[in-house]
DNA sequence: GTGTGTGCAAAAGGTTTGCAAGAAA
DNA sequence: TTTCTTGCAAACCTTTTGCACACAC
């Protein structure tokens, strides 16, 4: 409970008022341990099954979008037709499993540095992303 | 000309018939010296304003599939709306241009090897991919 | 009260599918 | 002639949008 209230400041902090959906949406997303990867649908039915409240799906949308954009979230480069975020939003890489679509968080002990030698004229980095797609054998590669 | 002789001796090796869609779209495709990166949309605006002939979408759509079972195209992971196919089919990485939503090839010598010191068990790694996204300045990082 | 946020349904955009007609073997 | 391929339209799925109502401040 008094989750909720450091979830409101942290919004309001932000510029987003604390709605009753986007405290649900935190609860879901941040009162965790573990780091969680989810796409909408997975989010959206997380929430009606778990929490017994339907959040309409373009709220979720919005909101999910609204805390990618404060920062809250980040979301994953995979080529699915759904797109995947984070809670993670430090720098690191992924592990996908392509038997189950899911996604599992790679330390930079599990990779060594990655070190970009060469530059885009008139660009900047802005991100480095690895993805390790892994299967049970005698599975194709996408 | 000689070379769509060549394509219908692919085509026809890996089990594909030759018809006249699927040569055209390997003229567009593999005819060219450079590696060539791609959306369906794109390549089937290619065939028709550059070849004056229109080819219908689901059938794009069925050939590209259809080649890059067969190995002769690359699907690359990005989460962007569309999907974005290379005709380099080696293993390799890419820049991509946010601002211009544009894949540049990466080669070895651009980012040194990437070690990967951990394993998921029971499943074996299928392909590394590094995505590393640039922009002109003062862009965001998605 | 004012400005935001929500929810519904409708629309949009990319991709897939069903099926009849056509082409390759 | 048999099997595969094409093309069209409809279907599908995820995501976005418009707008009236409700809520936060």
């Amino acid at each position: 409970m008094s989750k909720n209230v450091e979830f409101a400041d942290k919004l309001r902090s932000s510029g987003l008022r604390p709605t009753k959906q986007r405290l649900k949406i935190c609860e879901v997303l941040f009162n965790r341990e573990k780091t969680f990867h989810f796409t909408i649908d997975e989010l959206a039915k997380n929430i009606s099954d778990n929490l017994n409240e339907k959040i309409s799906l373009a709220t979720v949308y919005n909101t999910i979008h609204a805390f990618k954009n404060k920062g809250y979230l980040k979301e994953i480069s995979i080529n699915t037709d759904k797109s995947y975020f984070d809670t993670n939003v430090t720098n690191h890489h992924h592990f996908f499993d392509v038997d189950s679509n899911e996604l599992i968080d790679c330390n930079d002990e599990d990779i060594g540095k990655i070190n970009i030698k060469r530059n885009i004229t008139k660009k900047k980095i802005k991100s480095v992303e690895v993805l390790i797609k892994v299967a049970s054998d005698t599975q194709n590669q996408n």
